[in-house]
DNA sequence: ATAGTGCGCTATCAAAATTATAGCAAGAGG
DNA sequence: CCTCTTGCTATAATTTTGATAGCGCACTAT
């Protein structure tokens, strides 16, 4: 199994492993962000939960996400199910925002 | 040749395609948010500055997400190559701070 | 006119990631 | 024991991505 990409080390995108890039790598997987946005709004989880929850998402995908984000930080598993870190919550706090501005965006779109 | 997802309509990880949904497919596809990032950085950029800016990208890849970008609203062609366009500043405003969120993870990842 | 040079890509094929689907193993409740 | 739920694993099909080659065009120097 592929290990998620570390600050420091080169990563899909930088030979240097900016810790940017190694963030970048590990969000910009499928789902990733959705996986983190989801749990963030609803925690704790059950697997199957977070799997409804997304709707499409496959199984094996869900459980590849959960290891990455949880080998990251930005997840645990505790009582109840999948929760996120204060890590992981600091991290959807920066996503979040999108969520307004992809409003803005859809009506970008509508409008020209 | 396929679609960028549209808010609206139905994309990965939501049939109601809830705009931050279509926003968080678009972006999380490989290397897009690396493209908007090192474009905004260094604006305007030629494709092949952009391509060795991103160091591994092949061209292929970067040729479709600049496609994508376009259709999106974020980036656009003009003089001396491309550039991002307001809208797509303003959503590197929002995936900035990452970088500085990045740099306490790799901490965070160090320490502990 | 011809021969370079750089640029924006397209073509092609291999490798890796993602998807859909089936279903197993373990624990709970009856 | 039987059934149900939960957390995943297995497998194969499909899509995406990655690496590399090189085309067609514009421009320049010869």
């Amino acid at each position: 199994m592929n290990a998620i990409p570390v600050p420091g080390q080169p990563v899909r995108g930088s030979r240097s492993g900016a810790p940017v890039m190694a963030l970048l790598d590990l969000l910009g997987r499928r789902w990733a962000m959705g996986v983190l946005w989801t749990l963030a709004e609803g925690e704790p989880m059950t697997f199957r939960e977070l799997q409804a929850a997304c709707e499409t998402i496959s199984p094996g995908v869900l459980n590849k996400r959960l290891a990455e984000l949880r080998e990251a930080g930005f997840v645990k598993r505790g009582d109840g199910g999948y929760a996120v870190t204060p890590l992981g919550r600091r991290a959807f706090g920066l996503i979040e925002p999108l969520g307004a501005f992809a409003k803005d965006w859809a009506a970008h779109l509508d409008g020209a």
